[in-house]
DNA sequence: CATGTCGTTGTAGCGTTCCTTCATGGACCT
DNA sequence: AGGTCCATGAAGGAACGCTACAACGACATG
């Protein structure tokens, strides 16, 4: 039973098939098929059936991969006993942040694991849908993701994905400068009624706050645009095209918009970052992870 | 890192050397040689260092080796994972007795193990050093062995190895049936003085329990004889030159020989399988176990 | 002090394993 | 029915690990 094929096996599962396994891995799709194969040999259980053209894990195979992520803690905390006797924790961690969450956070965190010296760290932002978050976690050792406040939690969270809160981000009313609701201190589901929205693409935190804001409301929203940088959303916003709704810390740098908090409705995101079980294991991924905590710990807490 | 490397590692630890620890894993000296090279390159420590003209773990050999226990259970969790689909547990115990023990339990447990069906079990018998049943647990899954009551557990025990509790054995007095206690109940060790004793060899676990009897009559033993084999033993009592301690259910059928409880002292030895954390994961093994304990109950409990 | 032995470590050669390339076949879509 | 996507099989090549052999240091013995 090789390692190997057990993190192919754990691969096909998030990834979802043979061939998107294999390009996390840095294989050809008939490698992972052999090694696919080979393992059920060694099971002598199949693994994997048939479905449609694609496939999918058996009770089997998903027991399989469960005890597969225990495989590769295990061996990454071998890793870690010897690392301890490294005098300074060295390598690479690699790191993906969706756009906002990189803009807020990615400044101070470079600097702070540069002031550790010794670890690589390998930055990139990469928006995806809210369900392809997790899948992320193969390519990349830390995932800043986000989720809508009350949201469902993610996917094997605790077993199969190590989930670490960063910061609780409270989504603010956008509005021009002009707007009439600009100089309030705070406004209030009701005082939205009739505005014209801009909301963001399905799929994404911000758009289920919404919908809370418009039940609080008591009718539907207009929803005019869907715009899914924040930044094109403050400059439709300042020009007075509608009003959105914009984390507070990531958003609201435009001059010609005001945040104005939100009253009677709790909205917010969670900001989290994830990884896989068996890279949270490594000394190195966990300096970051402490430095990462920290420097979101300058914009809130997680609660 | 390399599971086989590991599992090397962990083998060069217990065997307490390279070539011993290729025997065991039926190898060449060179290819473990290697492999520990290797490990050590990838650990970016020193794994092993040279003592004489052998070579012992470092701080951080202990640790990885620790560590390569874990990761070796993980992955005979996930073997088991899928073996639980398996209609039937199949596979081959191998399965290692002292002597004694062997002619207790082996002929009930051979039996217990052919009527589950689909279970090779291969028996062997070893009579074997106190300090060397632990390394037994490299070339045989499940080792039976035998410890004096009181002392002071096996090296490793948890972490780097698995003790099953089977039966506690008291130690009788054996005497001739001409003896003149022969027809006592029971004896007490100042019953005991100016006896000739039959002993067995130091560090087997009687000898520990023969000194207990000794410092309680208050006079050193005379020792006239050092048997191992327990059937000699009987064989010298009977014809009366001297008395010995056996163990109450696997000496003793001898008719010439009678079995004397001592009081005042609690004379006994503990008999345990012991196992490689990671063999303890295998469902054949546990199935053999499950049985091995059983069998053993019809002979007193573990306590 | 020389010699033999034991145990570990390096080197060359070979076999095995694993991956890539290419080709095949089934399933969905238009 | 044709095109596309996805998984799987067979053949070739590269990489890896093991064995055989030799060398070296350490201990024991004469």
């Amino acid at each position: 039973m090789d390692l190997k094929a057990l993190e192919t096996l754990r691969a096909v599962r998030t990834q979802g098939g043979v061939s998107a396994a294999a390009a996390v891995l840095h294989l050809t799709p008939s490698a992972v098929s052999q090694q696919l194969s080979g393992l059920t040999r060694d099971a002598g259980v199949p693994l994997t059936e048939r479905i449609g053209r694609g496939l999918r894990l058996t009770a089997a195979g998903e027991a399989l991969a469960d005890a597969a992520v225990d495989v590769a803690v295990a061996l990454e905390r071998a890793r870690a006993a010897c690392a301890v006797f490294l005098d300074r924790p060295e390598g690479t961690v690699t790191l993906s942040a969706f756009q906002s969450g990189a803009k807020l956070l990615l400044p101070g965190l470079i600097g702070r694991v540069r002031a550790l010296g010794g670890i690589d760290l390998e930055c990139s932002d990469e928006d995806v849908a809210q369900d392809e978050f997790p899948g992320l976690t193969d390519r990349v050792d830390v995932v800043v993701a986000h989720r809508p406040e009350g949201g469902a939690g993610w996917p094997g969270e605790g077993s199969r994905l190590t989930v670490v809160p960063l910061l609780r981000e409270p989504l603010d009313l956008a509005v021009a400068a002009d707007h009439p609701l600009a100089d309030r201190d705070a406004v209030r589901p009701a005082d939205l009624v009739g505005e014209e929205w801009i909301a963001v693409r399905q799929g994404f935190p911000v758009a289920a706050v919404l919908d809370a804001v418009a039940a609080a409301s008591g009718s539907p929203p207009r929803i005019t645009q869907r715009i899914n940088d924040f930044s094109v959303v403050e400059a439709l916003v300042a020009a007075g095209h509608g009003v959105s709704l914009l984390p507070r810390h990531t958003g609201g740098t435009h001059p010609g918009v005001r945040l104005l908090p939100v009253r009677g409705v709790r909205a917010g995101r969670r900001v989290e970052a994830l990884l896989r079980p068996d890279v949270a294991e490594r000394v190195v991924v966990r300096r970051v992870l402490d430095e990462l905590v920290a420097e979101a710990g300058r914009f809130g807490s997680p609660e």
